[in-house]
RNA sequence: CGGGGCGUAGCGCAGCUUGGUAGCGCACCUGCCUUGGGAGCAGGGAGUCGGAGGUUCAAAUCCUCUCGCCCCGACCA
C-alpha cells in the first residue's frame, strides 16, 4: 500500500470530545470518525484492524466447531414477544414501524432469531451438539454512550449460540468457548481475566465475563488476594466472616433518641458519635410489584442484582419517597425494621451477630440506639447484598481477601439453560422419541471494543503500539525523501520484496519531511518501520526499528530481505 | 431523565462581559527554500458564527425557544 494513495487522516492535536486515550489515538491516528452520538464510521486503518480481530475471532470460534451464519438485523415484534423479552428489553431496544405499521427492532441481540431457525431446522438428537455464530453490527440504544467504540450504540458483534441435548453437552459447549475466547484474547495481545459475572438482560443461570485490566475500564472486578476467585462487582459475592458474629460484648437497653432532621448514615453516626460500623440503615425496594424492607450496615452498598436473587425476583426498583411515606406514615430518613408487619425483611449478612446498633425508629426525628437482633428486630433472612469491597473477605477461601481492579468487558459467555428453548418451543426427539427442550448456551465478543482495549493496553507518548497479531500492517517503509531518487528506488524495491514475500506493508511515500512521516509511524501504531535515508546514503544501511521499544538495527539491504 | 459545560473554516481555539459586520494556530492550495523527529518565507482559498424567532439603525455578541455534542449523576432516604 502507498501511503500516498491510501485515506489516513490523522491529527496532531487530540479531539476536544474523547476523554480516555484509546478514543483519543483512534480519532488521531485516522482509524474512526464520529458520525453522532455512539455511531462511527470505521476508516481504512480501522477497518483493517477491525477484519484481524474478526479473523482471529473466526479461526477461534471454526476450530471450536461453531459455523458461522448471517443473520439479519431488523427482527419483527412477534418473535420477540414470544420469548418475553418485547416488554422485558425496555428503551435500549431500538424499535420502528414498517410501512404498514408492523413492529420491528434492531437486533441488539439474536437469541430469538437463531432459536427460531434451530427449532424450525433442527429435529433429532442425531444432529445436536450444534452452534451458530455470526460477525455482525448490532444496535443497542444505550442511556449514555460514552469513550468512542468502547461504549457505542451501534457496534459490532460476535455473537454465538449453542445448542445440546443436556445440561451435561452443554456444560461441554460452555468449556469449548470459554477455552477459545482465552485463546482469542491473548492472540490479541491482550491481558485479560475471565471473571464470575451476572447474567442480567440476556438472561440464564451461569456466566464469565473476560475483562481487560485497564484503568479506564468502566466495570470494576474483584480479585482474591489468595485464590483464583474473581467476579465483577454485580456478581461478587462476600464471604461469611464479614459478620460480626464473635462479639463477646454485652447486650445494652434499647432506647429511643430524638434525632430531628438527622436522615442520612452520615448525620445520624456523627451526631449520636457512632462508627457507621454499628449502625444499620433500611432501603425499600419494590420487587415484582412486591415492598421489601432491606437493611444494610451503615458503610455498606447495597447491591440490587444480589436483592433481586435473594427473593427470586425479576424486576427491582428502589421505591419513591412517595411510596414509603405511604407505606410507612412517616417520612425517609427514620425507617428501622421495627414493629413492621407485612413486609419481608432482608438483612445483609454483614449485620449477623451486629450488637447494640443504631436504626431508625420507624417515628420522625427518632432513632433507637442499643438495638438486637431477635429481642428488638425481626428479619425473615441474612442474604449477601451488599456490593463487595476492597478488604472483604474471600467467599472461596479461608485467609484470602478482595481487591478491587478496573476492567473492560470485551467478551461474556452464558449458560442460558431452556430459558430460550422454552418459551419458544425449540425441542428435538431424543433415541426414545420423547420431544425435549434443548438445552442454550450464548457468547458475545465485542469486536470493536477489543480493538479499542487493546489500544488502551498497548500506546505510549507516541501513540498506538499495535501487538503484531492485530496491526493494520507489519512494517512501514519510509523513504526520508522521495525527491532523492537513490532513495525512492530502494525504498520501492524493498517494498516489492516484501509484499512478494506475502507481508502486508505500507510505503510512505508522501513528500513529506521525514520529521512528519516518522510522527505518523509512530501514531498509527505500526510494529516495524524500515527507514531508508541517510545512513544507506553514506554506507548502504538500512534501519530497522521496532515500535515497542525503538530499537533500532542497522542492516544492508540483503540483511533487511533475510530478515524479514 | 436530572445537573453542568460547549457549539465560530477540516481540526484545536480566541472574539461575546461593554452590539458596529469575523480572527489565530494547525491542515489545505501556489511559489521559493528545506529534507532524520510534526521546518522557514511569501501569497491564497475556505466560515449561513448549530437552527428559528425577537430586541436594535446595526447581533457571533443581548433576549426567548429549539437542536446537537461532551461530562457527572440517575440507588442507599
Amino acid at each position: 500500500m502507498r501511503y500516498s494513495r491510501y485515506f489516513i487522516p490523522t491529527l496532531k492535536e487530540d479531539p476536544s470530545d474523547a476523554e480516555v486515550i484509546s478514543h483519543k489515538l483512534m480519532i488521531r491516528a485516522g482509524m474512526i470518525r464520529k458520525l453522532t452520538s455512539g455511531i462511527y464510521t470505521y476508516l481504512p486503518l480501522g477497518l483493517r484492524v477491525l477484519k484481524k480481530v474478526e479473523n482471529i475471532i473466526r479461526e477461534e470460534m471454526n476450530r471450536a466447531g461453531a459455523i458461522e451464519i448471517l443473520m439479519p438485523s431488523v427482527q419483527p415484534k412477534e418473535l420477540w414477544e414470544e420469548s418475553g423479552r418485547w416488554s422485558f428489553y425496555g428503551k435500549e431496544l431500538l424499535r420502528f414501524k414498517d410501512r404498514l405499521g408492523r413492529d420491528y427492532c434492531y437486533g441488539p441481540t439474536h437469541e430469538e432469531v437463531v432459536t427460531d431457525i434451530v427449532r424450525n431446522h433442527i429435529k433429532s438428537y442425531r444432529e445436536l451438539p450444534i452452534n451458530l455464530y455470526q460477525i455482525q453490527t448490532k444496535f443497542r440504544d444505550e442511556i449514555r454512550p460514552r469513550f468512542g467504540v468502547m461504549r457505542s450504540r451501534e457496534f459490532i458483534m460476535k455473537d454465538g449460540y449453542s445448542f445440546d441435548i443436556d445440561e451435561k453437552s452443554a456444560e461441554e459447549s460452555y468449556h469449548k468457548m470459554y477455552v477459545a475466547y482465552c485463546k482469542i484474547f491473548e492472540r490479541c495481545g491482550l491481558d485479560f481475566r475471565a471473571v464470575e459475572a451476572d447474567t442480567g438482560a440476556i438472561g440464564g443461570n451461569f456466566s464469565h465475563e473476560f475483562m481487560v485490566m485497564a484503568d479506564t475500564g468502566e466495570d470494576t472486578i474483584l480479585l482474591c488476594d489468595k485464590c483464583s476467585y474473581s467476579a465483577n462487582r454485580e456478581k461478587a459475592q462476600v464471604g461469611e466472616k464479614i459478620s460480626s458474629i464473635n462479639t463477646e460484648e454485652p447486650l445494652e437497653r434499647l432506647e429511643k433518641i430524638n434525632t430531628p432532621d438527622m436522615k442520612s448514615i452520615e448525620e445520624v453516626s456523627n451526631y449520636l458519635k457512632v462508627s457507621p460500623l454499628k449502625t444499620a440503615k433500611t432501603l425499600i425496594y419494590m420487587i415484582d410489584s412486591v415492598f421489601h424492607m432491606v437493611i444494610l450496615r451503615g458503610d455498606r452498598e447495597g447491591n440490587e442484582i444480589k436483592i433481586k436473587n435473594a427473593v427470586n425476583g425479576n424486576e427491582i426498583r428502589p421505591a419513591t419517597e412517595e411510596e414509603i411515606e405511604n407505606l410507612l406514615k412517616l417520612p425517609v430518613g427514620f425507617m428501622g425494621p421495627y414493629n413492621v408487619s407485612g413486609l419481608k425483611v432482608i438483612a445483609d449478612i454483614s449485620l449477623k451477630g451486629l450488637k447494640n446498633f443504631v436504626t431508625g425508629a420507624n417515628e420522625k426525628d427518632y432513632h433507637f440506639i442499643n438495638a438486637n437482633f431477635d429481642r428488638d428486630i425481626k428479619v425473615d433472612f441474612f442474604a449477601d447484598i451488599s456490593n463487595a469491597v476492597d478488604g472483604d473477605p474471600c467467599p472461596r477461601c479461608e485467609e484470602g481477601k478482595l481487591y478491587s481492579k478496573k476492567g473492560i468487558e470485551v467478551g461474556h459467555i452464558f449458560k442460558l439453560g431452556t430459558k430460550y428453548s422454552k418459551s419458544m418451543n425449540a425441542t428435538y426427539l431424543n433415541e426414545k422419541g420423547e420431544e425435549v427442550l434443548i438445552v442454550m448456551g450464548c457468547y458475545g465478543i465485542g469486536v470493536g471494543r477489543t480493538v479499542a482495549a487493546a489500544i488502551e493496553q498497548n500506546h505510549d507518548k507516541d501513540g498506538i503500539v499495535f501487538p503484531e497479531p492485530i496491526a493494520p500492517f507489519k512494517y512501514i517503509i519510509v523513504p526520508t525523501n522521495i525527491n532523492d531518487s537513490e532513495i525512492k528506488e530502494t525504498a520501492f524495491k524493498l517494498y516489492d520484496i516484501i509484499t512478494q514475500k506475502g507481508h502486508e506493508v505500507i510505503i510512505d511515500d508522501r513528500d513529506e519531511r521525514p520529521g512528519v512521516k516518522f510522527k505518523d509511524a509512530d501514531l498509527i501504531g505500526i510494529p516495524y518501520r524500515i527507514t531508508v535515508g541517510n545512513t544507506y546514503k553514506k554506507d548502504g544501511k538500512i534501519e530497522y526499528v521496532r515500535r515497542k521499544d525503538k530499537t533500532s538495527l542497522l542492516y544492508t539491504f540483503e540483511e533487511v530481505i533475510n530478515h524479514i
